[in-house]
Formats: C-alpha cells, sequence, structure tokens
DNA sequence: ACAGCAAGCGGACCTTGGTCCGCTTCTTCT
DNA sequence: AGAAGAAGCGGACCAAGGTCCGCTTGCTGT
C-alpha cells in the first residue's frame, strides 16, 4: 500500500537506465529528485533523533530541517513508525545477515541450539542498542505484526532453527511465543525499569530455548 | 498519580458519611458530583464503544455524550488508555476472582501444572473476548508494563505456580516470557489474520507450560 | 527542443488527544 | 444558615500526526 522500506543511504544516482520495460505495469524508476528528499529527509532525521532521541522528534521538525514540505515526508514514509523502520532499515540488515549468512554460533554452521542461543543474544543486544527506534516505530496496536516482513524473516529463522534441533508440535506457534520473548517494550522494561542487565535477559532466553527443544 | 481505576458501576451515592477521619493526610471523600459524572462517562463510553467499537469513540464523542465538558473526561481517566482500562475493569476483576478463588482447575485445589492450563485458555479466552477494549487501552511502548497491577498480578499468580510446580532457575523471567506469550496484540493477530482458533492457541500454551514445567 | 504527463511537492487544513485556568459547586466547620 | 476552602468543572487552547489538492518538476517519446 506504501512505497514500503527502501534500503536507502547512498543510493546510486548515475545508472545511464534502459529504456525501462514496463510490461504487466511495472513500477517506474524513482524520480531523481523524489531520491534526493529521501536521503535529506533520512539524514536529517537522524541526525535530529541522535540529538534529541526518537521520542520527541516531530515530523514538522523533520520536514523543516530537511527543507521540504510535511506532505512531503508522508509520502515518502507512510507515516511516524514508517520514518523510524527507515531509520532502523541498516541496522536491521546488517543483523540479520549475521544469523543468515555470519560467522557461527549465530550464523550457519553450528548446532541448531546453539545458533538459538546466540540468536537470542544478539536480538537482545541489537534490540536493546536500537530500543529507542524500535519503541517510536512500533505500530498501532491492531495492526502489529501485520505485514512485518522483519519480523517474518526471524520468525522463518527461528521456526527453522526449532525444526533442525528435532522439536515437534505446533513449530509455528511456539516460535510465535519465543519471538514474544523479546518484543522491545518488554525487553525495555526489564532491563530499564527491573534492572536486569543483557546478559540476565540472554541467559532466561537460553534456559527458555533449552527448555523448549528438551535439553537439560 | 491519577485517580486509578476505581470500581465504578452502580456506585453507592447514600451512605451518610462518617466524621471523615483524615489524620495524615489521608483523601477526602470523593465528591458526589465527580461520582455522578464518572458513572455517567462509564454508561456513555460503554455504549459507545459497544455502538461503534472501542477504536472509533474520540473523547470528544464521550464527553458531549456524557453531557460533560472534556476536561472532566481527562480528570476522571487521565488519558484514552485510562477511559478503556477503566470499562475493562469489571470484566478483568472477574477473571481475576476466576483463578484466584473460583473453582479448580484454574482455582485452588488442582495440580500447578493443571491450573497453568487452564489458566492459559481462560486468559486467552477472556482477552480475545475484549480484545478491543485491550488494543485501545494498550499503553505507548515506553512505558507500557510499568505500573500496571492487572499484569503484576498475573504474573505473581503465573509465578507461585511455577515454583508450586518445582521449576527452578529465573523463575521471574520466565513469568515475563510465559505472559509475553499471552499479549493481547499478538494473540489478535494470530486468531485474526492468522485464523488461529483460540483452541489452537491454548493447545500451543499448554504445549510452552509442559516443556518449561518439564511435563512431558 | 519541446510537448505531454505522471510523479512529486508543499503547506493549508483537519482531527484528536491532552492541557490550562478562571469559574462553580460541594463539603465541612462554626 | 453562612463562610471558607478545596475539589471539580468546562471549554478555549495547543500540539502533532495525517490528509488533500492545486501547482511544479523531472522524464520520456517525438
Amino acid at each position: 500500500m506504501f512505497p514500503a522500506s527502501s534500503d536507502n543511504y547512498a543510493r546510486d544516482m548515475s545508472t545511464p537506465r534502459t529504456p525501462e520495460i514496463t510490461l504487466a505495469g511495472g513500477p517506474r524508476r524513482e524520480r531523481s529528485d523524489a531520491v534526493r528528499n529521501r536521503n535529506r529527509l533520512l539524514d536529517v532525521a537522524a541526525r535530529l533523533v541522535a540529538e534529541h532521541g526518537a521520542g520527541n522528534v516531530t515530523m514538522d521538525q523533520v520536514a523543516t530541517a530537511a527543507g521540504v514540505g510535511k506532505g512531503t515526508v508522508f509520502r515518502r514514509f507512510g507515516d511516524r513508525a514508517g520514518l523510524m523502520r527507515a531509520l532502523l532499515d541498516h541496522a536491521e540488515k546488517r543483523f540479520q545477515e549475521a544469523f543468515l549468512t555470519g560467522p557461527a554460533p549465530l550464523g550457519p554452521g553450528a548446532d541448531p541450539v546453539d545458533r538459538l542461543h546466540a540468536f537470542g543474544a544478539a536480538a537482545i543486544e541489537h534490540r536493546l542498542r536500537y530500543r529507542d527506534l524500535y519503541l517510536a516505530a512500533e505500530q498501532p496496536a491492531d495492526q502489529r505484526y501485520s505485514n512485518d516482513p522483519p519480523h517474518d524473516l526471524l520468525a522463518r529463522h527461528v521456526a527453522t532453527l526449532l525444526v533442525a534441533a528435532g522439536v515437534h508440535g505446533d513449530v509455528d506457534l511456539l516460535t510465535q511465543g519465543l519471538l514474544a520473548t523479546l518484543e522491545v517494550p518488554l525487553l525495555h522494561h526489564l532491563s530499564t525499569r527491573r534492572g536486569m542487565p543483557a546478559d540476565r535477559l540472554a541467559a532466561g532466553w537460553g534456559d527458555l530455548v533449552d527448555r523448549v527443544t528438551g535439553e537439560g
């Protein structure tokens, strides 16, 4: 429905364009001013967020600081959460690569249960590091998890590892349950308000994984 | 900080008042017009929510329909989520009584693991039934779980049962993990968007509980 | 080079949650 | 009954997210 994520930053603006085969209603190339504006907006937004915290940056501020109209911001990113998601894009992609293709035990090669342990620890660290953006990027309660490709990717990954670890049963549901444990607002609460350090959270995840996979 | 929940509906407005011993800065009795207004607001809000859905009722509508000023609504309930929470109060209290003092296996008397199973099934049913209100009552991501007595009550209950079931380890964290599984937005998503019936969700909870408590 | 046009732009405008503060009403004390 | 003070009230006001639509701009085909 919306332009969707983009993978921003340093987009190649000089490709000499092929005749642009648009058969079957394929998408037209993006206009250059649109690209310029998106990059400007992302730069400016990143700066403002770093300065004032994601929760204290208004869409107007971003638009003004980037020298564009408010409508442009919303056209690009759909809504506030969309802008925040775009800002997370980079970090999230790096995290994804780490468990998809990076070195073991997080990446391929290690025992599935070990990978699950590593996955939890990495996810916790990642999410706590960017909690500010994650909290600001949260969608309204009634559409959370809907159309959330990053979440789906994690789910596929975890489900695969569970199966590889020999877990039987409703793996799909088990996966959603495990991932619910890693939701940012909860991590944030346990970490900040309840004073639990990241390694305790990681140990808790590990314990849960062991119980679910039947280790120990 | 705010007047907090109240237990609304049909409040006794005719008690002849005792001299009201206010030593040590105790709270004054609530003014009668305040009580009247709260009840009016709750009635009206309940009606509007039933008619249009919790997500489609504005604070202005409620105020106007109740014949009070907007400020009054906010003074009573703090914010929109607070009003929704107040509307949930009744149902939530009944649910709490069911597992605290009701008949087994949900209430006391049964095996702790059986009670956990029953608890999950009941929570899932309860939350799906009132999902509309729960979704509208959700707090901003950065303060979720903070000062959430209902959540804390459930947590104590689950933690107690886990201990009674002989679970060792970081029970506190394990409890939070289990409860995360029952968050309304997730249940809503799995139920509505993914088409999972309530008993599948309940079975999934049961499976998770069994794994955690080391049954099967 | 230029015409045609889809894509993009911008900012006025709307909606809604939430705040503020001068005025009113209830309660209590005498 | 009346005075005094606290509690409550209401609606004007503000902030911020999101929409709309007439105008502009970059792209493409000739």
